[in-house]
RNA sequence: GUGUCCAUAGCUCAGCUGGAUAGAGCAACGGCCUUCUAAGCCGUGGGUCGGGGGUUCGAAUCCCUUCGAGCACGCCA
């Protein structure tokens, strides 16, 4: 019987983190030798050589009770004389704990971990809707490196939420209103002037079919902005049919629908390759009606007035230290911009969703930005006073030199080429360490390589600019994507072996570690939990490639020294069979949570 | 100018709600494949945690200061 069943009240009770149920422990220690148990908090070892965990409530605790450490600390270890926790504690000067558990204890938590759903992982009694907008992606405009970070980062924002029990949706919010479909329609227009969109005395019905495909787009799009820059008058007639769109003339809107209706399934196609998938597909388009109510509301209510031609919303705060913009909600010549589009699309959520909290992952240049729209949807009333809004701001994609990543001669490489180019370069070495090339390698390669950018990128924090280095990322040497699936493909091996042997036994159940290593793997393995809540409430993905990195790590130790397949101790090779099954599932896990998967093999 | 963020090994990065000897990976060097995938494992060398001051029994971590790089600062997104 489980020495935490015991304690466990009903079936309903929350499974306790394994660094709390251990300070649980320490904390009686403290109480029962006279001292507040608050001094029992114990943590990871730093000094692994010496001892698994510590605790240094008695350091603490020295000023507070105006005694030497050490003989709080002794007082602490008489009291875990016969510990069901611990099988060792030593006081050590100036008056460390040093902590090791009980094997068995280790062994209870981890079984007990493979009965409960998420591994015990504690669910929130009223989860949260969160709305998560990120990607950032325009219509009629190719992805570009620009929208990897975003797309990723998000992502992974996204899915740790949801698997800590959160109602999730997350939103591209596309840009599709601007200035780059009149760039888009004024291009089409110099090329083909006949068109029936361009007749604005026509009423009839247009055709059901776009007059441009998707590869037309990706050509038409970047001639269109480079004209606009050399061309005053070009980008004159760009902006007025930008307007024309905003105002609803027929045939600019027609023509939109298509531009949507071509690109909007490419997209998904790109994200897809990524595997990142959006439940909204929502975009400045969207809100367009809701701007007029909104800034007539923000007028009328006095939050709103004139300056330098500008409408704004004063949002400085007595406690600044820097000098806070206004927010601006239209510019003086009356035309909408981002600012405006983002209220509305704040307005509207609210309306339709209540969240408890909305999440914006952009450029950290942005910071300031959403600083003011914040504050102005707080001003304005905009938002439910509970709503939380956040903005997760990402550092750039650098090259090996250390500037922004660019293309050989200096242009913006596409998201695609980037991908393609990865994928490859993984082929190439896949085929390489292959004796005969089969059918899945091209599948295994991506699969590979979506792990590789994917890792390269979570396992840095988001929030840091980082080198986006394809040679390092593709190496798979070291703390990379490659490893962890590598480390999974062998653990998928090992089992698949025993199944063809024998098969795996019923409910195997996990041991007491029979060496270092194992132990080693088992409480790294008893981490999970808090982990995840860790990497949630902080929204950081990198603490999960961490995690995993060490995990990975510690099995791979613990593969080296022991065989598995050959052990003819039946009740041992079961043990090891159930803790193989839960690293594999844990692993599998936090890489869903990532965003990647791994193949069967490698 | 104001604000903000960063600075840790040759390179790329962790660690930062204060704890013992600052950790990984790459690169360098040395071992380990007739045995579950060597994309792996074990080991060696490599550091005034940008500088200075302070708080503390104890600082990479907190505070002040200084040097250096990046970024933002009303009609872009």
């Amino acid at each position: 019987m489980s020495v935490f069943r015991g304690k466990r009240i009903g079936m309903e009770e929350d499974m306790k983190r394994f660094l709390d149920l251990i300070s649980e422990e320490m904390k009686n220690a403290f109480e029962a030798a006279g001292y507040d148990r608050e001094l029992g908090k114990v943590t990871l070892s730093n000094r692994p050589d010496l001892c698994e965990y510590q605790c240094n409530g008695a350091m603490a605790g020295a000023k507070l009770y105006k005694k030497a450490p050490i003989m709080i600390a002794q007082a602490v270890v008489d009291q875990c004389a016969d510990s069901k926790v611990f099988s060792e504690v030593t006081a050590v000067m100036p008056g460390f704990l040093n902590l090791k558990l009980r094997e068995e204890f280790a062994a209870d938590y981890l079984n007990q971990m493979v009965q409960e759903p998420k591994f015990g992982l504690v669910m929130p009694s009223k989860p949260c809707k969160i709305i998560v907008d990120y990607g950032g992606a325009n219509v009629a405009k190719a992805l570009h490196v620009g929208h990897l970070r975003p797309a990723i980062i998000g992502e992974s924002i996204k899915r740790i939420a949801r698997y800590a029990g959160h109602e999730v949706i997350g939103d591209i919010h596309m840009g599709d209103w601007g200035l780059q479909i009149g760039l888009v329609i004024t291009e089409l227009k110099e090329r083909h002037p006949e068109l029936v969109y361009f007749d604005e005395s026509y009423e009839g019905e247009y055709p059901s079919e776009a007059p441009f495909t998707i590869s037309d787009l990706g050509e038409i799009y970047p001639v269109a902005s480079s004209k606009s820059k050399e061309d005053a008058a070009y980008k004159e007639r760009a902006m007025e049919a930008t307007f024309k769109l905003q105002s609803g003339v027929r045939g600019h809107r027609a023509l939109w629908r298509h531009i949507m209706n071509v690109s909007v399934p490419n997209l998904k196609q790109n994200y897809d390759n990524l595997n990142v998938e959006f439940d909204l597909w929502k975009g400045e388009s969207d809100v367009q009606d809701l701007i007029p109510g909104m800034v007539d509301y923000m007028k009328k209510e006095g939050y709103a007035y004139i300056s330098e031609g500008a409408l704004v919303v004063d949002v400085k705060e007595e406690t600044d230290t820097k000098e806070v913009p206004p927010c601006m909600i239209l510019k003086s010549d009356g035309a909408s911009l981002y600012n405006t589009t983002d209220l509305a699309t704040i307005m509207e959520r609210t309306e339709k969703y209540h969240p408890d909290r909305m999440i914006y992952v952009t450029d950290k240049r942005q910071e300031l930005y959403f600083e003011q729209v914040f504050r102005c949807a707080r001003k304005t009333k905009l938002i439910d006073p509970e709503t939380e809004l956040l903005h997760i701001g990402f550092g750039t994609m650098n090259g090996k030199d250390g500037k922004p990543f660019k293309t050989r001669d200096g242009g913006v490489m596409s998201l695609e080429l980037l991908v393609g180019e990865i994928n490859d370069e993984m082929y190439r070495k896949i085929s390489e360490s292959r004796k005969e090339m089969d059918k899945e390698a091209e599948e295994t390669a991506k699969i590979v390589a979506l792990s590789a950018i994917k890792y390269g990128d979570l396992s840095n924090q988001a929030s840091k600019d980082y080198i986006f280095d394809i040679d390092k990322f593709t190496s798979f040497e070291g703390d990379t994507g490659p490893y962890i699936l590598y480390t999974i493909v062998r653990i998928k091996s090992i089992l698949n072996k025993v199944k063809e042997q024998g098969g795996i036994p019923e409910n195997p159940v996990i041991r007491g570690a029979g060496s270092e290593a194992e132990k080693a793997l088992m409480l790294q393995i008893a981490g999970f939990n808090a982990m995840m809540e860790t990497a949630y409430s902080e929204t950081a993905p990198h603490k999960v490639c961490a995690y995993i990195y060490d995990l990975a790590n510690a099995f791979n130790r613990f593969y080296h020294e022991t065989k598995i397949v050959t052990e003819e101790d039946q009740e041992k090779k079961a043990g090891w069979i159930a803790l193989l099954m839960l690293v594999r599932d844990i692993l599998e896990t936090c890489i869903d949570v990532l965003g990647f998967t791994a193949p069967e093999r490698m």
